[in-house]
DNA sequence: CCAAAAGTGTTGGCTGTACACCCATGT
DNA sequence: ACATGGGTGTACAGCCAACACTTTTGG
């Protein structure tokens, strides 16, 4: 382990916690994750994840959610608990860290800070502060295992989409290529997703087939 | 969210961090998991899991460890986080919790206290202090997953053993029984365990052939 | 001799994967 | 007319579950 360059803050089992949030959303075909830069030292004017210090009485994961409404505006959104890393920035500290999934139509990135968050492609992620690149690539392992048997995808979408939006998405968590048919057929006959009311009509002008989860709140298989 | 009963610790961000262990063990063909009884208030003399608070400049995970170590002598064995719960206790503190498998016979359980640590079959648990049941059915959901795609149980086991060792501990931790032959075949053909060097005899007198894990530290597939 | 445990193959169902073409719409 | 995206079926391979009898050992 590490030596601790900074005096010890743990005695009587007090300790500093932190929450911290890898944010994750598709846009442009590609998997993104919200960075923000620090602007004070260690590591002032890198990039890193949002998160901080909890507030006096706040969990962990109330923490993780008033940072994701501080960055992003949205909330109601999928969060899920991913790791508890102790002494990440070398100050003997504990990260709860959590990951998050965002529709990316309804964020407005606060524009308030001078130093804005900005979205990455997960593929071309600039030099991260402490060590936030194994939490990322944590998070990432674990959005693309959940993929297989979830339905975590819920909070990328809107409401109703098509299957190749659907398809598009998952091809962009996993960063490769899916059949049509067998996307399509394993999504119906998982119940993951079911067509709209909408009947499609036969003959001319018919519109393309729009879907919805069969749940918009996490489920596993 | 409960209201604490107990002023607040959690200014500045600082919190008691505990660690807890739920440790496992197959005996008498059952599962088994290691509670000691509190010496003191709240829920005093109630069972509950091993676990306390961080020492100066300890992690999590060292903590767990030495919990470990304390009750029940056993060191190197399969440990695993498991999630960090909050407010477990009512004061507003985090708790990291693991799980730990090991190999009853080389538990000795610590009989210097007052009020021994005990094994309870997972089926068969006494009430238990604060909101610990949640985190033993936490954990044994874990366990059951985890057992279908790695090789969590060479802990659970000697160094060697026959496959019918193997299949019981499976078999107990599963709580249900396996097909003898399907089972073989399964943990030969992922690789999971092999024959030792030893070559069965043809003929009389020959003694039931002994495997032995391919890897003895955690492998996941 | 008896009880207990090791060892051994085959079949049928299900699931996942690979693969190519047509139709409708909008530009 | 062309480009884009929606929609559809089949064949093969691998995996899992069900199923019964023989051999060996130790008492």
């Amino acid at each position: 382990m590490a030596v601790s360059p900074h005096p010890p803050t743990s005695a009587l089992g007090l300790r500093p916690v932190a929450a911290l949030v890898v944010i994750f959303t598709v846009a442009q075909g590609q998997l993104q994750v919200l960075l923000i830069r620090r602007s004070a030292p260690p590591y002032e004017g890198w990039w890193s994840l949002p998160g901080g210090l909890l507030s006096p009485n706040e969990s962990p994961q109330a923490a993780a959610v008033r940072k994701l409404e501080e960055e992003t505006g949205v909330t109601d959104v999928y969060l899920e608990q991913l790791y508890t890393f102790h002494n990440l920035d070398g100050r003997g500290g504990v990260a709860v860290t959590y990951f998050a999934l965002v529709n990316g139509e309804q964020v407005h990135l606060s524009p308030r800070q001078e130093w804005p968050p900005r979205w990455f492609p997960v593929a071309q992620l600039p030099p991260l502060a402490f060590r936030n690149q194994e939490v990322v690539e944590y998070a990432l392992g674990r959005l693309r295992a959940k993929l297989g048997y979830s339905n975590v995808a819920y909070s990328l979408l809107p409401p109703q989409f098509t299957m190749g939006q659907l398809q598009k998405v998952y091809e962009a968590i996993l960063g490769r290529p899916l059949d049509k048919r067998n996307f399509r057929r394993r999504m119906l006959s998982l119940g993951l997703v079911m067509p709209t009311g909408k009947k499609a009509r036969l003959g001319r002008h018919r519109p393309p087939q729009l879907y919805t989860f069969r749940e918009r709140r996490p489920i596993v298989f």
